[in-house]
DNA sequence: CTCACTGCAAAGAATTTGCACTGAA
DNA sequence: TTCAGTGCAAATTCTTTGCAGTGAG
């Protein structure tokens, strides 16, 4: 289901900023800070304010369209929220972030940890940081 | 090594605030809040202020001795870093954290992560959500 | 003794709220 | 037309800094 049928089937409606907040995230690879949002939204919405990011950002994360993240150095990022469960790899030089998906190895292990600990396991948070590959060339 | 032979060796004090919240984190099996962590700290010394949690969690940070975590809403939580990986469950109801570790399981999905995305994994942070034994039983 | 560490008060960021105006449905 | 959504300014909350006093080594 497009981000535009899940807001409006909430009842909830669909504006020049939220699609323009919407596609700033799309068109980022890497999880932005409500301030960067602000900043790329303006280009597209001259009168976008940072209120309105701020609200659209937590009624989107409601609604599961974007999450979010917790970067290095205690930013809230925000990353859209693909449906189906994938996660990131973050490179600590570059800050470039890759999705991956996560197929059954994850379920796999939270299926583990539910046995290990007895809880039921219903969301899960996942984060990888290392090197991307061009900053690994770099580094070498 | 001892917590306190961390500090001596890179250069710190071992000084009463310190022990003080470096106890209240290890008692805790919750990510705690430096708010929070002052408040059971000032438990046991009483001058305890808010300024000197921010101070040396940023200190333990930096020496690895603790982490920072990404909690539900929009927090910045602490626990500490146990040599080895380890990973919470939390429940979503009561809060309570239960640690488990991460076995090969985990240490196999980073290498498939490395393969799959190219980036060279050196980090991670895993943290499940759902339901404990007591909230289940509770909600049943 | 010295200088790292501390607490307080104040500064600076980050995030939320109150309110009147605007525009999607 | 109506009420959800918006921007601004102000209020809160979270975190960091400046500074003089205190205590670990």
């Amino acid at each position: 289901m497009l981000w535009e049928d899940t807001l409006k089937q909430a009842g909830f409606r669909v504006t020049a900023s939220r699609r323009v907040i919407i596609q700033v995230l799309l068109d980022s690879n890497v999880p932005l800070l409500p301030q960067e949002i602000l900043e790329r939204g303006r280009h597209f919405h001259g009168s976008l304010g940072l209120v309105t990011v701020y609200r659209t950002l937590a009624l989107l994360a409601e609604l599961k369209l974007v999450r979010r993240v917790h970067c290095q150095e205690g930013c809230h990022g925000y990353v859209v929220a693909s449906p189906g469960h994938r996660h990131h790899v973050i490179c600590r030089q570059c800050g470039r972030a890759v999705e991956f998906l996560s197929g059954d190895d994850v379920c796999a292990f939270v299926a583990q940890a539910e046995a290990k600990t007895g809880y039921r396991v219903d969301d899960h948070l996942l984060q990888l940081v290392g090197l991307c590959p061009a900053c690994q060339a770099q580094a070498a």
